[in-house]
This record gives structure tokens, C-alpha cells and sequence, in this order.
RNA sequence: GGGCGGUUAGCUCAAUUGGUUAGAGCGUCGCGUUCACAUCGCGAAGGUCACAGGUUCGAAUCCUGUAUCGCCCACCA
């Protein structure tokens, strides 16, 4: 054998393989009709992103799948690709070329984007090869850009094919507008945070009330019953928004101003005359019950303006300065006028009060500015018909969410789901394949430019401005990607073969952005559901629950966990703290528990290939489980691998992976290690122990692959008579003949024995390297014969120089006694004086805990329901119990009086 | 204003459909370097399962309410 180093180095071993894989085209998947398929989309990464812990998280979870699912004999695919990225794309771009003092618009929107491309194709490979370092098992020829020339023409193909079914208009509306992106954004594009604000009450003179200081105005209103009032006072968050309104709205049902309906308020520093109007919109309760209006500039304000037919004055340039409408404040920063308009109403004795209020305020997702809802012509599908499709599949079932909890999450956005905007003012992206016509302004949406005007025949035709939203090509993602709408016959039998695919993997943040849209577009252009299974896994957030975040510098990444401990040990640890959807709170130091795990693999592995004769490899196990003689252990051994395989196929099934995880753990480590290889090394040269350590070890090895990738292909590679990639090799199948619940008992009994031992040795200090002798009474005869066949391993494991069986309690020689069970116990015979007080206290909180034991299940034996009502199992294992207890306790007392 | 999730050992988290004595990792304490592994081994200590009711023979688990932390959604200016 060759030298193998004690400890693991994943930094030897990571790369080599990785290329390994890649280079014997391990991942690549076809349309296989002898197998099944199993495929999975990856949820393409920005081009500019760079890999962070949720990458991480997401992206692990999905390869496991991948793994799992290849080495089931499936047909695995996970089509790896990346999203262009819109807004933040460019973005970054614009940064880019700021530091050359330049803005987009210096450039033109051709040499712009030219820049974008070039920015591209320079860093847009990086979150690519971060993956492949995190072992993704991607089919990467197959890497797909939504960008790319054919899935450009997807998104026009599904753009044409929507406004040819009436799904698609524009619209002049009000919409979120980010001011530093200079955009539309979709309501999801601009969360709403609350924001420590204030409510500004503003007054508002009444113009008749100056003209007629007898009105009747004066008396019957409540609140401005004071005879000097001659105003009125509206409440408001956005006191700049003023210079826009064109009307002041009340309840028709608000008794307090009725009378001011129709009459006419002079709109303070803008000197606008505007009428007071009635609308049901108006919540009396709010403020002063009495509402500006703002149409340009207020969703609510806008319908009231559409109802009413008032006037929409836009105040506001695309990037937040205030426009000509704005009169004097005109070229003011919207934030700079609010201060300067509330200066001046100051001055005029026009501010009624201010009072502090926390609101929630719409900002863009990508930049965090605070957006302005703001009145522009845009691009929208319609939803409602799309949505009612989409509610049926899930409700059905025929798409599953994991946890169940985000169904409801689900339906509720999708039950009150709003048209959507698919518009951008930016120039990176798809741009909106509509011509118009500029003789006869016809509208022409077409996949291929168009040359002339299909009513006019002009040839004067330009295009829209515009660009689509990034997730109206995302939204096509799984079938975009098998190249949809391509008719040829070998690519169409691609898309037929893989799709629905399988499991969608992502965190609970794109729900609405990407997942219930990509069901909508499966249901609608391809008819059928896009995938079966959502798994939506928790947020990573650092150790104080807060979201990683790089402004925040509480960012851990993966990067370097890989470096410092290994990506094997990044991915376990990562897969170990995900529970259902729970939230993953991480600090560096939990990557040790995978990295440990890692080593502890490693040197186990070790172990037994320093030992290995190569003669003893080949063998079968099953012929050998049943035509050998094999021991208690080796039958444990087995026994407990195919039981946790069992349950291990179960965790997988339902997407319980650091359940997964933890069985494989439990197995390995705290079975395989600190039992069966300690046993092996008694007769570590026995032919059966030796087909027993390699086929367990091997077998270890297949099942951790999905987990731990690299390490388990570095130890396979070692192994005698392997020649192909632990990546595609089989997956265990489970041998039922081989649990055996009997075998766990008996193999109890001698760990029991074998702890016990220890126990007393460490209470009463026996030095570890002194072997001693031990007496064993027990009435069982086939307990006394087993512990006989496994003498040899109690003796070694306990450090025990002779077993000596005992009728009664005469032989018992002077010593440290325990109860191990209710007809087994032990004694230590000890010579001279030992300090025997830990060990007589040990055995006094043994009674107290088993008398506390007895009480409660007396009670309950002794109560009537119970015994009518539980299950006669149940109440049967109970009297045993409690018969079992009382005969240790017995024993426990004997003990005790011996100490005295 | 709705909806969801958490509250279990000093810390971080498990506990599948209600059923023996609620588990693990880290940390703590004691012992240990006998060659697979000190990124280790052996032993031990440590929990009124947030609180209050209820359902049940039986509740960490189901129901109701309270407290507390967090998330998501919502056009109340």
C-alpha cells in the first residue's frame, strides 16, 4: 500500500477530480428512453453575481439531488445557465464606466451595450467556475445565457404569443419608478420597509370661505368650527407631492364635511384653485379624514383622478427632480424640495403639526432607493388568466411545495395577483419586439423585424424603446432552455424527454418572482406544469439572524470555508444545519463539524486499506452474508447499514436532508468507528472482517458521495479494483434479509457490558492500561452464552484480563459491583483500597432515578382509563417495565449494602 | 391590518404520523498519546421542552390564549 497521509488535504485532491469529472464528461445526461429522467434547473445566477453562502446552500442541495438521482440509474441532468440580469447588470456597468467620468448616455445605447457584452464576457464566467469549486455536478456544455440568440427568441416567440391572445397591452399607469435606476419595477421589485417618517398636516385655505367669511361652511364642520379657521387641513407623508394635486378628497359618507363637497381650496405655494371631492377611497378615520390628491403621483389618487376626471400634473423628471410643473421648486431634488416646500409653508403659518410616523415605503430591490409611484406608459400582462391555471395545478397537486407551508403563500399572491409590468427604461435586456408605425401609428409586435407596416405598408417603422423584464425571460427558464419553440425534431424530443422536470430548488425570496411565473409560463406555452417538486430551503443568515449581507461585513464565504476546511466540509455542514426551511444561522467555527467529519472518513479509510488484502475484495456480499459463518458484529454492522440505507432513501424522498446527513453521521462514525472497527482489530486479518470492512467502507463511500463529493472519490480511487468515477457508480440497493432487530439486542447486551466496565474504571480510577478481571452473574443462560462467544471483545474494548461467570453472590470476590440489566451484573474485584465514593453515589441516583420511573408508571398502570383505553402493547410493555425496574433496583440496594 | 415561522441542555440546533428514560454538535469537567484518526478516544455533568389553559388513558408534538423574537404580504394619504 501506498503512503497515505493521516490527515485529509482537500486541497490536494478538489481541483484534480473536478477536472477528472469534467473531462470524462461525467455529468453530461441525454434523452435516454431506457432510463428515466431526472432533471433540475439551476436557478441562474446573475452574471454578476459572485458566490455566497445562499449560492452555497442552493446549489449543494440541488447537486446531492443530481448525484443521488445519477447514481439511481437515472437520466440526471441540471441545466446550469445564467440570468443577464437586467437592472443589475447594467448597473454595475454604469458604475464601471463612471470612473471614467462617463454615463451611458455619453456612450449611445449601441457602445453601451457593446460595454455590457464586453463586462460579460470578462467576469460573467466567475460565479461559473465558483460552482464547479463547490463540486456542482452541472452538464456545463450545455450552459445556457438568457441572452443568448435563441433564448432571445424564446422571450420574443412568448412576448408575440401573448399579444396575439390579447395578454399583453400598454397602458399609461401608475407604477413604481426607482429615480436612480430610472425605471418601471415591478410591484415585487419594490419591497416595502417601514421607515421612520413623519405625517405633515398641512392647511389648505378655502377659497370661498376668504371670499364669504358668513358661510355656512364654518359652523357645521367639526373639526374647524373655530371662526378664525378659514382653511382646511390635509395629512400627508410627501409634502413635495402638493405642487401635483389637483383636487382634496373626503368620505361621501363623512358627516363632518359634507358641506365642503364641491367647494374650492386655493393649493398653497402653487396658488392652484381645486375642488374638494367626495370618494369612497378616503378612510374618515385617517388624518383629518380630509385627502390630497395627487393623480400623477398616488395609485389611490390616481383611480380617484380617473372617477373624477381631473388633471394629472407629473411633477417629477425620471431621476427625482422636480420638472417646470413644480414652479418655483422646479430643478430641486424630490428630497431637497420637501424640505424647501416645508420651509415655506412654515413661513406661512401653513403647517398645522407634524407628527412622528413609521410607514412602510416602496424601494427598489436593486439599488434600495426610496421609489416614487409615478404616472408612465408601460408594457403589462395581463395575470388573472395566467394565475387561475397556475392555482389549479397547485391545488391539485400535481405541483408539490416543500415545506407545505409556502402552498398557501403561493395561492394567496396568486389569488390576488396584479398585472404585471414588464417594461424597463434601461438598455440591457430584450428589448420589446413592437414597431410602431409612424404614418398610421399601427402597433406591430413580431418575433422578426418587421420591414413594413402590415396595414400601411410604410416603411417607416421604429422600434420600442423599451427592454423586458429580466424575469419575463427567466419565467421560460425550463423549457427556454431545451431551446423552446425550436421545432426540430432531435431538440423537440429533448425538451418532451426531460420536461416537467423534476424539483425546483430555491429559497422562499423568489416564490413570486420566478417561481409562481415560471408555473404560469409552463401552463401556458408548453401545457404543462414546469416541474413536480418546489423545495424551498431557509435563508443563510449569519449568527444573529441577520441576512448576510456585504454592506453589513457579516458576509462568510463560501470561498474561503472551502479553502480553510474543504468544500466536502462546507457542503456537510452546510446540508447538516438546513431542517425544513429552517433559516441557517452560521458562524465559521460550524464548518469544523464537517471538516472533522471529513478526517474521521478519511482515517477510517485509512485504517482499513493498510489492512486490506486485495484478494478479499471482490467478493459478493450477500453470498457472503449467506453461505458464511459470520459473527455477532459483522451481522451488526450490516444490519445497521442497510437500516439506516432504508431510512436514508426515506429522508431523501421527502427532501429531509440534514436528516440525511445526520443518519449517514450516526452510522459512520458512532457505528462503523467507534464499534465495528474497534471489534475488527481483533481479527483484523479474518477473511470475513476483511470483505465486511471493504464492502462497508465502500459502500459508506457511495452513499456520501452526494454529500461530500471530492473526498469520497479520492478514497474510492484508492480502493483495490475500482476503475470507474464514484460519480457514476450505483447507488446500494437495499437488502432487507440482512436487518436483523434480533442482532441489535444481543450486540446491545455486550456494549452494555462493555460500558459498564469503563464506567466503573473511570469512576473508581483504574489506570486505562490495566487489564482486570471481572465477574458476570447472570440467570440468563443464553446471555452468558453469548457473552462467552464474545469474550475476546469485551475483553479488548473494556481492558478486561479474564471474564468469570458467577452462580451467586458468594463467589462474589470484594470489588466494585453494577447492575447492567435485570438479570445481568458485574462485579470488578479490587484488591487494597480504591475510592469507591463516586461510584457509591453512582449507583444511589441509578435507585433514585429508577424509583422516580416506577412511580410514574405505576400511577399510570394503576389508572382505569389507561388500561381500557391505550393500546394493550403499550400497557403490556409498561408492566414489563415496571417489573424489570423493580428487580434492578433490588440488585441496585444489594450493592449498595455492600459498600457499607 | 393580515399571514407565516421560531421559542427544547451554557451555545447552535434535532426530535418523521401523540406512546419506553427528549437527542446531536460545540462548550464544560475527569482520564488518556496502546501506531486509522488529538480535526482523536473513553467516562461524566447539564433540560419544569417560553408561559397559561384545554383535548387525550397519555402532549415538546394537537387546540385556544398570552409573551417574545424574526420574516413575508397589504394602495390607508
Amino acid at each position: 500500500m501506498t503512503e497515505i497521509p493521516s490527515r485529509y488535504n482537500p486541497q490536494e485532491t478538489e481541483d484534480k477530480w473536478y477536472k477528472f469529472w469534467t473531462e470524462n464528461n461525467l455529468f453530461s445526461a441525454k434523452a435516454d428512453p431506457a432510463k428515466k429522467p431526472f432533471c433540475i434547473v439551476i436557478p441562474p445566477p446573475n452574471v454578476t453575481g459572485i458566490l455566497h453562502m445562499g449560492h452555497a446552500l442552493n446549489n449543494t442541495i440541488q447537486d446531492i439531488l443530481i448525484r443521488y438521482h445519477r447514481m439511481l440509474g437515472e437520466s440526471s441532468l441540471w441545466m446550469p445557465g445564467t440570468d443577464h440580469a437586467g437592472i443589475a447588470t447594467q448597473n454595475v456597468v454604469e458604475k464601471d464606466i463612471a470612473k471614467q467620468n462617463l454615463k451611458r448616455q455619453d456612450l449611445g445605447r449601441e457602445k453601451f451595450l457593446e460595454r455590457v457584452w464586453q463586462w460579460r464576457d470578462q467576469y460573467g464566467s466567475t460565479i461559473i467556475n465558483q460552482l464547479k469549486k463547490l463540486g456542482a455536478s452541472c452538464d456545463w456544455p450545455r450552459l445556457r445565457f438568457t441572452m443568448d440568440e435563441d433564448y432571445s427568441r424564446a422571450v420574443k416567440e412568448a412576448f408575440v404569443e401573448l399579444w396575439n391572445d390579447g395578454l399583453i397591452y400598454q397602458s399609461d399607469y401608475i407604477i413604481n419608478w426607482c429615480p436612480r435606476c430610472q425605471t418601471a419595477l415591478a410591484d415585487e421589485e419594490a419591497p416595502h420597509h417601514d421607515v421612520e417618517g413623519k405625517l405633515y398636516y398641512i392647511r389648505y385655505p378655502l377659497k370661498d370661505k376668504i371670499l364669504n367669511p358668513k358661510s355656512e361652511i364654518r359652523n357645521k364642520s367639526k373639526i374647524q368650527n373655530s371662526k378664525s379657521k378659514n382653511y382646511i387641513v390635509v395629512a400627508t407623508t410627501r409634502p413635495e407631492t402638493m405642487l401635483g394635486d389637483t383636487a382634496v378628497a373626503v368620505n361621501p359618507k363623512d358627516k363632518r364635511f359634507k358641506n365642503l363637497i364641491g367647494e374650492t381650496v386655493i393649493l398653497p405655494l402653487m396658488n392652484r384653485e381645486i375642488k374638494i371631492i367626495a370618494d369612497q377611497l378616503v378612510d374618515p378615520k385617517f388624518g383629518t379624514g380630509l385627502v390630497k390628491v395627487t393623480p400623477a403621483h398616488d395609485p389611490n389618487d390616481y383611480e380617484m383622478g380617473l372617477r373624477h376626471k381631473l388633471q394629472f400634473i407629473n411633477i417629477l423628471h425620471p431621476n427625482g427632480v422636480l420638472n417646470e410643473n413644480a414652479g418655483e421648486y422646479s430643478g430641486m431634488d424630490r428630497f431637497e424640495a420637501r424640505e424647501a416646500i416645508l420651509e415655506d409653508l412654515t413661513e406661512r403659518k401653513l403647517i398645522e403639526k407634524i407628527d412622528d410616523y413609521a410607514h412602510a415605503v416602496g424601494h427598489c430591490y436593486r439599488c434600495h432607493t426610496v421609489i416614487e409611484p409615478y404616472l408612465s406608459k408601460q408594457w403589462f400582462v395581463k395575470m388573472k388568466p395566467l394565475a387561475k391555471e397556475a392555482i389549479e395545478a397547485v391545488k391539485k397537486g400535481k405541483i408539490k411545495f416543500y415545506p407545505k407551508r409556502w402552498t398557501k403563500v403561493y395561492l394567496n399572491w396568486m389569488e390576488n395577483i396584479r398585472d404585471w409590468c414588464i417594461s424597463r427604461q434601461i438598455w440591457w435586456g430584450h428589448r420589446i419586439p413592437v414597431w410602431y408605425c409612424q404614418d398610421c401609428k399601427n402597433i406591430i409586435a413580431s418575433v422578426d423585424t418587421p420591414k413594413t407596416c402590415s396595414k400601411c405598408n410604410s416603411i417607416n417603422l421604429k422600434q420600442d424603446e423599451d427592454v423586458l423584464d429580466t424575469w419575463f425571460s427567466s419565467w421560460l427558464w425550463p423549457f427556454a432552455t431545451f431551446y423552446w419553440p425550436n421545432k426540430d425534431e432531435k431538440v423537440k424530443k429533448e425538451l418532451e424527454y426531460f420536461y416537467p422536470t423534476n424539483t425546483l430548488v430555491t429559497a422562499q425570496e423568489i416564490i413570486f418572482f420566478w417561481v409562481a411565473r415560471m408555473i404560469m409560463a409552463g401552463l401556458y406555452f408548453r401545457k404543462d406544469i414546469p416541474f413536480r417538486d418546489v423545495y424551498i430551503h431557509g435563508t443563510v443568515r449569519d449568527i444573529e439572524g441577520k441576512k448576510m449581507s456585504k454592506s453589513l461585513g457579516n458576509v462568510i464565504d463560501p470561498l474561503d470555508i472551502i479553502k480553510e476546511y474543504g468544500c466536502d466540509a462546507l457542503r456537510f455542514s452546510l446540508v447538516s444545519l438546513t431542517s425544513t426551511g429552517q433559516d441557517v444561522f452560521l458562524s465559521k467555527e460550524k464548518f469544523e463539524k464537517g471538516r472533522n467529519f471529513a478526517n474521521k472518513i478519511w482515517n477510517a479509510s485509512r485504517f482499513i486499506l493498510l489492512n486490506l488484502k486485495e484478494e478479499n475484495t471482490s467478493q459478493d456480499l450477500c453470498v457472503v452474508f449467506e453461505k458464511e459463518n459470520l459473527n455477532l458484529a459483522d451481522r451488526w454492522i450490516l444490519s445497521n447499514f442497510y437500516q439506516m440505507l432504508a431510512d436514508l432513501d426515506k429522508a431523501l424522498a421527502n427532501y429531509r436532508f440534514n436528516e440525511s446527513v445526520n443518519l449517514i453521521y450516526e452510522f459512520f462514525w458512532r457505528k462503523f468507528c467507534d464499534w465495528y472497527l474497534e471489534i475488527a482489530k481483533l481479527n483484523i486479518n479474518d477473511k470475513n472482517t476483511q470483505i465486511i470492512l471493504y464492502k462497508i467502507l465502500e459502500k459508506s463511500l457511495r452513499i456520501l458521495h452526494p454529500f461530500m463529493p471530492f473526498l469520497t472519490e479520492e478514497v474510492w480511487q484508492k480502493l483495490p479494483n475500482v476503475k470507474e468515477s464514484i460519480s457514476i457508480s450505483s447507488w446500494p440497493h437495499i437488502q432487507k434479509q440482512i436487518i436483523d432487530r434480533k442482532v441489535n439486542s444481543q450486540m446491545q447486551i455486550l456494549m452494555d457490558i462493555i460500558t459498564c466496565v469503563r464506567n466503573i474504571r473511570s469512576n473508581v480510577k483504574i489506570p486505562v492500561n490495566e487489564f482486570i478481571n471481572i465477574q458476570i452473574q447472570t440467570t440468563n443462560k443464553a446471555k452468558a452464552a453469548l457473552i462467552n462467544e464474545n469474550k475476546e471483545i469485551i475483553k479488548t474494548l473494556a481492558q478486561v484480563k479474564e471474564i468469570i461467570f458467577i452462580k451467586d453472590k458468594k463467589e462474589k470476590q470484594k470489588g466494585i459491583s453494577s447492575v447492567v440489566s435485570k438479570d445481568l451484573s458485574l462485579n470488578i474485584p479490587l484488591e487494597g483500597i480504591v475510592d469507591t465514593q463516586k461510584e457509591e453515589q453512582r449507583i444511589k441516583s441509578q435507585i433514585e432515578e429508577l424509583r422516580a420511573m416506577i412511580i410514574d408508571k405505576e400511577s399510570r398502570l394503576k389508572n382505569k382509563a389507561f388500561l381500557a383505553k391505550a393500546p394493550e402493547e403499550v400497557v403490556e410493555a409498561e408492566k414489563e417495565r415496571v417489573a424489570e425496574i423493580k428487580e434492578k433496583i433490588g440488585k441496585c440496594k444489594e450493592i449498595l449494602r455492600a459498600f457499607n
